[in-house]
DNA sequence: TTGTATATTGTTATAATATAACGTTATGTA
DNA sequence: TACATAACGTTATATTATAACAATATACAA
């Protein structure tokens, strides 16, 4: 069997309502929002965004436990992520900064261990915030 | 009331069990352990957990749900952390990298939002597990 | 040393997040 | 068609974490 090209009718319902949001969705609260299309259990909203986030459409926000759609046009970089997390309201930003992604694609310690997968999220108060 | 300086008698259980570890341990496998020292509910042990964290002689593995105790002598990085984890084994080490922790304490992006803390976790496989 | 504020504790209940296990249906391709 | 893999649907349950309340301990200023 090739490797998946399409996504699957519940991966499209996910993805979709993911997309549609400006902020990290949590898997209940989409849960919740699919239900009218069909999807009843949390097994299927987990398995749906399990696969998403696999192929890079969806990045999961691991200190939130909150997940959010790729902006990245492509998607090439699921395996490299970063964010900007506001403390205070909560915004959550994809970072896309090539600097930064080459800085820690090519990173190495003294473990020598190769990574091929890294995950970044910086806090702070986002420019609203600060103001306030 | 003054910052507080020494430990209480909960997160001084709690810390010591962990420091024991040579590996992230859950909250609720804490929780068992120190039952014989009478933290008999997850509210204590999650409680002291976050103090700890807060102090930074704890820090917690984001994408595990795991916490270790802090390696760094004295801990003064702890809003800045980098971690390695072996997809395989699960052995995690917290990355003591002086040019990393400069250029992520100094990075800035073009949103104007500047980082107060940061956390990575880096993916891969140990040097045991990619010799198997 | 007494009052006051804050931190910590203990406890029960419950919320929120995530997966196990089972059988079924769909899809790609040899 | 037959086979393998992926996705689906469903029920139950595991795992992670917090709410809410009352009590006790600690630091420090008046």
């Amino acid at each position: 069997m090739q490797k998946q090209q399409y996504l699957s009718k519940n991966q499209k319902i996910v993805l979709e309502h993911v997309e549609k949001a400006n902020q990290p969705l949590k898997a209940y609260s989409i849960l919740y929002n699919v239900q009218k299309k069909g999807l009843k259990a949390p097994l299927q909203v987990y398995r749906a965004l399990d696969k998403l986030v696999e192929i890079g459409k969806i990045h999961k926000i691991e200190s939130r436990n909150a997940f959010v759609a790729c902006k990245n046009a492509n998607c090439v970089v699921s395996n490299a992520t970063a964010f900007s997390i506001c403390e205070s309201c909560e915004k959550v930003t994809e970072i896309n900064n090539s600097k930064l992604s080459k800085y820690l694609g090519n990173f190495e310690d003294s473990s020598g261990m190769k990574y091929s997968k890294y995950n970044l999220e910086f806090f702070g108060l986002c420019k609203k915030c600060k103001n306030k």
